[in-house]
RNA sequence: GCCCCUGUAGCUCAAUGGAUAGAGCGCCAGCCUUCUAAGCUGUCGGUUGUGGGUUCGAAUCCCGCCAGGGGCGCCA
């Protein structure tokens, strides 16, 4: 915002030290800490510290020396336009702006961008996000939703900062869990069809918590017990042997079972605003990647053991001539000729890389599979794609609940759609009882945006490689430091414009000058709303939504805090009334942007 | 055995080499005839697991140790 008088300075900097004989180092630039007005600081430790080595200066300490320096620099540097005065203080030198054309700067270019403030320029550089990747004939669980959420929002971020971003889901379609469900379902449940989209997708889950039982070895059973468990068993290993042959009856149950819970998939990502641009399923390179085994052998970065009863194996660390072992050696067919998930996700990568031409591949997937996930970067760059060097995985850490992980298995799982409901429900209580100006109408939708708000910034404002213990009564708070809060400071903006008869009524806010003596709380506002720019870049360049969560949260605290001190429609200066409306605007606009990064909605009322 | 992650206020978490380590929850005390109290203001609360090292400066980087979690050739 100040770019080019901070040029200025430091030129004028660099010129005294030129002048003086004092080697400058690298000026880092930072905002000033605490101020009643802002401003920009540099400081002059390292200078002063590379002097101190060099065997300048008198062994005076490096600090009192820092702060000479910046004394000096300070006397020379003298009046620069917009700049209202500079201070030099512990070996910092702190460049205060004019209040007025900073404020001034702020809020018009909110005002003139809108929706666009904070977008980066095109980068150029084309990213996919792989995220939502749970297993067909399962059920949306909660930790799904922490995946897609993280995945969500990172999309939006790259795709805000200036990158071409795609979308890409990845559901496992097939594998033993899914014969699982569909044995059960054939031998026990022909023909039957729960009504609803959720039901029929959550009756598979008990479908398969059902199947286990029966397939799983128990302590103590009986031969007549054990020889049913392994017929049962018998059969289902001859169901995926039928798959794998493409068996008519199977195929056709396997298409029936898997389309309910895609369509529940779907729905759920409907219910939280996500659109996917790609969908890759888990049976679709199962054939394609059986030949890039063969292509691997043939280059010999795989090694076929299977003429002596072996896999096809990579052995990682010594192609890569790694002495010590760091990637291991992994398989990537087994002895039947069966691919495994590394083998699919090799075939994944060349179609993301060939087909998609992309340059960033960001994988969000579960930290337990980080070594997995290194295990084919690293075949990848063996293979020749200089692409492995910009796949990124994007670990979290999973999420359990307070009796202990999720466990399909024994049923012990939090569904998304229960804990959506919910939140409806709560959110609805708490309406009934503080929001009797909404219409009963209204209600319901506001009630979604609020649930729906506060689940997903319960799961944002955790750092991703940390685990989370879901707690549902955490998760659905509205007080605090959550998604409420914040979409309650944009209500609250919303609230005065509408009540000024501003916006809606006017296309234009009215003209107002910042050059009135502003109160801490206007300053700090509009300080916060000049740094989303920058949040944008930070979150997107290091993959990290907490960035953002933590962001809207400091801008809807200044908010609530400027909202409570200082009048903004009762201000008897037409200028100041004018000028408050503008930041009142601005910061509803910041707000929204920050929410719509987040996936949450910016309700106008709630 | 090897590798990865985590350890910060009573609890849940921020702070990725800079100024006095910050929020929320909880506790306590104030604030609604005044733009929505899902809010605001204040109080209390810290040897940043531990011992060294690097640096002008370390929660942050390096090494050791302790504690918890996760992973390690035919599961995904």
């Amino acid at each position: 915002m100040f770019e080019k008088e901070q040029q200025l300075i430091e030129g004028k900097i660099k010129a005294y030290c030129v002048a003086n004989d004092i080697a400058l180092a690298e000026l880092k630039w930072q905002p000033i800490p605490f101020s009643g007005e802002w401003g920009t600081s540099t400081s002059f430790f390292q200078t002063a510290a590379n002097e101190a080595r060099a065997g300048k200066g008198d062994k005076v300490p490096v600090p009192q020396r820092a702060q000479e320096i910046a004394e000096q620099v300070r006397a020379e540097i003298g009046s620069v336009g917009g700049v209202s005065h500079i201070e030099a203080v512990k070996g910092y030198i702190n460049v205060y702006y004019k209040t007025s054309d900073y404020a001034q700067r702020v809020v018009d270019e909110v005002l003139a961008s809108r929706t666009d403030f904070g977008r980066g320029d095109s980068k150029n550089e084309r990213v996919m996000v792989e995220y939502a990747q749970p297993n067909t004939h399962h059920s949306f669980h909660i930790g799904h939703y922490r995946n897609t959420i993280l995945g969500e929002v990172l999309a939006r971020l790259t795709e805000f900062a200036g990158f071409d971003t795609i979308r890409a889901s990845y559901p496992g379609d097939i594998g033993l869990g899914v014969i699982t469900v569909m044995w059960a379902y054939d031998k026990f449940y022909r023909g039957q069809e729960p009504e609803g989209i959720h039901e029929r997708g959550q009756w598979l889950l008990k479908l398969y918590v059902e199947a286990t039982q029966l397939l799983e070895k128990k302590d103590g059973e009986t031969p007549e017990q054990a020889a049913k468990r392994e017929a049962h068993d018998a059969e289902r290993r001859e169901m995926y042997q039928k798959w794998d042959a493409g068996d008519e009856y199977v195929r056709e149950l396997w298409k029936t079972t898997r389309e309910w819970s895609l369509e529940e998939l779907r729905d759920v990502l409907d219910m939280i605003d996500v659109k996917m641009d790609v969908w890759f399923y888990e049976s679709d390179v199962d054939e394609p990647s059986k030949s890039i085994v063969e292509e691997l052998i043939e280059k010999n970065i795989a090694d076929d053991e299977r003429p002596e009863g072996g896999a096809v194996i990579v052995k990682i660390d010594e192609k890569l001539g790694l002495t010590k072992e760091k990637y291991r050696t992994n398989v990537i067919l087994r002895r039947d000729g069966t691919t495994l998930y590394l083998t699919k996700d090799l075939a994944l990568a060349k179609e993301k890389f060939e087909k998609y031409q992309v340059d960033r591949s960001i994988y969000v997937v579960d930290v337990r599979q980080s070594l997995h996930l290194q295990q084919a970067f690293a075949i990848l760059k063996l293979w020749g794609f200089p692409q492995a060097e910009k796949c990124y995985h994007l670990g979290y850490g999973f999420v359990s609940l307070p009796e202990g992980a999720m466990s399909a298995r024994r049923g012990r799982v939090v569904l998304f759609k229960n804990v959506y409901d919910e939140a409806i429900k709560r959110v609805l209580a708490v309406e009934s009882e503080r929001s009797g100006n909404i219409p009963e109408a209204e209600r319901e939708s506001i009630a979604k945006q609020i649930g729906l708000g506060a689940l997903a910034y319960s799961m944002l404002a955790v750092d991703n490689n940390k685990d989370i213990v879901f707690d549902m009564n955490e998760a659905l708070s509205f007080d605090g430091r959550t998604g409420p809060y914040i979409q309650n400071a944009h209500v609250r903006a919303n609230s005065i414009l509408k009540k000024s008869q501003v916006e809606g009524q006017t296309p234009e806010l009215g003209p107002a000058t910042f050059d009135f003596e502003l109160t801490k709380h206007e300053v700090e506002l509009i300080e916060h709303i000049s740094r989303f720019p920058n949040a944008v870049q930070q979150a997107a360049n290091e993959y990290r939504p907490l960035v953002m969560a933590a962001y809207a949260y400091d801008l809807a605290n200044t908010f609530h805090s400027f909202y409570h001190a200082v009048p903004v429609l009762q201000s008897e200066d037409e200028n100041i009334r004018n000028a408050r409306l503008r930041l009142v605007s601005a910061s509803k606009q910041v707000i929204a942007n920050a929410l719509r990064l987040l996936d949450i909605q910016a309700p106008d009322v709630m």
